[in-house]
DNA sequence: CTGAAGTTTCAAAACTTTTTGAAACTTTAT
DNA sequence: ATAAAGTTTCAAAAAGTTTTGAAACTTCAG
């Protein structure tokens, strides 16, 4: 396989699997095209190699910075912004796990919480709690690991594989 | 909070976390009202409570029965079908991962692999080799863990977490 | 066989999200 | 102060997804 389609390719399938779990086809292809550039590379260069507008680069680019995985830089005497994506494959997963946790599962756990105090009796009301305890105690335990694992370095993850 | 407050509200989260995460918001409450009823829902019952048309219940419905949390009853001297969802939460984070591994993690694993044997050499060949590389192996790391997962009882995941 | 009850399908409509591109804004050099 | 280069914003358009509802289909009882 030649280097263009290797690279197409790729960014294509990373487009896909961020779509899938509710990432911006747009931001995935972005952040694909920086991990695998060896420079940083600037907002015309990525409107260029994806055919995308100023602004959708602009706003993605942004989303991704939100996001910790990708950075800023300048070059000198060059006004422009030269962007690149951290390459560790480690600290990405961190950052992706941290923010995503931040986001869908701490508030799905305030939900579950405030509708466990659901008050009267009856086998609704008795399988409601019951069902949203479940779930609660559950997202809460996933919360947990996912803690220990934003906190962790990589040899942590080797390690807990080596006791599975 | 009454019932019906706190009904209302964990089916919204519910809808809201499944699009998060790239799950029909339709799907997710169906999923989230059967998982809290006592009782095996009929289609008519769903559409009314959610106030979602027959076609839209009916498609989602089976997308829930096609990924193996929602299934069908029968009633004697009645011909309608009666939905339940299965109500052990471990089993339903065994099959949502089992679903989403086989759906979105292994055919991100093949691309990889595919692209791993991009000939040619230089700087940017080089960095993309790596990094598909790691993402290659993190990818299989994780898929592994899931599939432990998958194939574990509650129990397991229990002891796992006392090791963290 | 016929009609009633239930289920499924699917094209069109509604809705949501993403993308564009041009205008406004900012920064820097002269 | 001006102009050139670069960046950001945002309203409108396009694309994509979900939902509807009515028609077609299936099954069963009489």
């Amino acid at each position: 396989m030649d280097y263009l389609d290797a690279k197409h390719k790729f960014i294509q399938a990373w487009g896909t699997l961020g779509s899938n779990w509710g990432i911006n086809k747009a931001m995935a292809q972005i952040h694909a095209l920086l991990i695998i550039s060896p420079e940083a590379l600037t907002a015309d260069e990525i409107m260029d190699e994806l055919q995308m507008s100023r602004g959708n680069v602009n706003m993605n680019v942004r989303a991704l910075m939100d996001w910790g995985i990708v950075t800023k830089e300048n070059k000198v005497g060059d006004r422009k912004d030269y962007f690149v994506a951290d390459k560790d494959v480690w600290e990405l997963a961190r950052q992706v796990s941290r923010e995503r946790r931040k986001r869908e599962i701490e508030p799905i756990i305030k939900v579950l919480s405030q509708v466990q105090v659901v008050e009267g009796s009856g086998k609704k009301v008795d399988e409601f709690k019951a069902v949203t305890g479940e779930l609660k105690d559950f997202s809460e335990k996933v919360d947990g690991v996912l803690d220990k694992f934003v906190k962790s370095d990589q040899n942590w993850f080797v390690k807990l594989l080596m006791k599975l």
